[in-house]
DNA sequence: TATTGTTATACTCTATAACTATA
DNA sequence: TATAGTTATAGAGTATAACAATA
């Protein structure tokens, strides 16, 4: 990659304006194919799939932190919750140190559920990329992080 | 990338079951990011911007096209190309050689939109870019072009 | 009095079904 | 008769406003 090292800060700019570009298209339609991809014996949206991912994380978290977390309003998210709670993939109870919180935990089906969603997912994108080359793999092997690193800065 | 060659294909796969996890991931957690850095001063909902998209990518195409393309039903495509319409930002005409169809254009107040909301995004990744190295821009810029050929494949 | 969550209600987006116009 | 698009209507998801319980 010594290339990078000999250009001027001009070009590496113009360079970095169109590799942005580029990303972006990328990742918005590699996102839509991993959405399409989902589990069709899964009956929850994309929404509930969400929120089950954050507890699935987390463990455990109040429904106002599980707003937040979804960057949704929490009416939205009671209701959400009110339809995993139904269908048995969370359990709520109140917290013992705040009696107004609700706190909302991951069951087993619920995790049951996650693992099936993702290992669904990974099953498409695994056999695309066993149709790459080993060394496409191993540049995307490193780029991963760096994309992770993106996201959470 | 010598060592991939190395390897057996057990393993092989079970290392790129793990890059998809791992892929998967940083892909829905960065698009989460890019989406949520949209233009605020845009009104227009993602699915609106979407076909404003493509309309910009691909000039004119017919409102069955535009479905298709979005995965879409019909209806809910003429209602979206209808708000599109009523905000100037493309223009609805009989085809000639088919006169049912009908052929939607973008406006250059749709072409104006779509550029300033993409500047919009690439502004935020191009910042985030700016604080990698130039070794982790390389790589990145190696795999734009890997991700779309998954995407598209 | 402020905060956490819920209920009531309305709006947006998308879908299916029925219809119109053209091929 | 089949196809392209529209209109009518319904369902899912999320928002704001008003309310109940607790701090």
């Amino acid at each position: 990659m010594s290339y990078a090292n000999d250009m001027t800060m001009t070009t590496v700019s113009r360079t970095d304006a169109g590799l942005a570009s580029q990303l972006r298209v990328s990742v918005m339609r590699l996102r839509r194919r991993l959405v399409a991809e989902r589990d069709p014996g899964n009956d929850l949206s994309i929404g509930q799939m969400a929120v089950l991912g954050a507890l699935h994380a987390k463990g455990e978290l109040t429904v106002g932190e599980l707003a937040a977390h979804e960057r949704v309003q929490p009416p939205s998210m009671t209701r959400t919750v009110g339809c995993l709670v139904d269908g048995g993939y969370v359990e709520r109870r109140p917290s013992d140190a705040d009696r107004r919180q609700v706190i909302v935990a991951i069951t087993d089906k619920g995790r049951g559920t996650v693992k099936a969603d993702r290992a669904r997912r990974d099953e498409w994108l695994a056999q695309q990329l066993a149709g790459l080359t080993a060394a496409e793999r191993a540049v995307l092997r490193e780029a991963a992080p760096i994309l992770e690193k993106i996201s959470s800065s």
